[in-house]
DNA sequence: AGCGGATATGTTCCTCAAAACATATCGCAG
DNA sequence: CTGCGATATGTTTTGAGGAACATATCCGCT
């Protein structure tokens, strides 16, 4: 039996408070996909309050806001993702995919040593 | 002025509940310079209690024990590294090493639309 | 003019993980 | 046979972060 394969968590930490993970990415993406904050929170279970603090973090991080948003309107509002919002999601995935194949060895080698009974459920 | 280089923070994550990131890893490698639990957890300013926490996770999540520890005798007790601990911390160091090299074009590109002032101190 | 749906923001409550504290045990040295 | 230094483990306390709840605001449509 091949059990699940390990999967990666990279977390770019710039300087002192600011830091990019797997997290804001995925939330990036369902802003993208959905045009809402709200919509994109609720699609991986988490508050509006949180999703709404992590964007306002990353804009904050950036040069230039990677989530513009609006409100009011038709359909009471929405958001989108800038240019500069669009390459930050696209470096990280690249970012994710080159490491990925870069450490494909070593992992392999982790997971030779690792205990084949991970969980007893 | 060029800010602090962006880190990395790579974990990798086994199943349900075994991961290994970079704090089992710097207690493995300080394991084995002062060849005590307590001395380690001590240098990184990490109690005891949570010290052997991490270790007894760890040992349990592979085949072998990473660590082996003996009580009493002349100097009270001590811990080492296992061959399998070794041969892990190796490897998580080569991973490291293998995908920060991997990704430093996206880093670059990361760090290149941050923000300049990371922090008012 | 007012409704609807989404952004924006504050406040309170709750939970769980970490810290702090407290022992117990072990085994050689002297 | 006692004391030391480290491992081993339980109990209590604390604190930070998230969840839950509560509004406020905006603006096109009808």
């Amino acid at each position: 039996m091949t059990q699940p394969p390990p999967r990666l968590r990279i977390r770019v930490v710039f300087g002192d408070d600011a830091m990019l993970g797997p997290g804001k990415a995925d939330l990036l993406e369902r802003i993208r996909e959905t045009g809402s904050i709200a919509a994109a929170g609720r699609s991986m279970s988490m508050s509006y309050k949180r999703a709404w603090m992590l964007v306002e973090t990353m804009n904050a991080a950036f040069q230039e806001p990677l989530v513009a948003s609006s409100r009011g309107g038709a359909k009471g509002g929405g958001a989108y993702l800038t240019e500069t919002g669009q390459a930050v999601l696209a470096q990280y995935r690249a970012l994710e995919s080159a490491m990925s194949e870069a450490g494909s060895a070593q992992i392999s080698a982790l997971q030779a040593l690792l205990r084949n009974t991970p969980s007893g459920k």
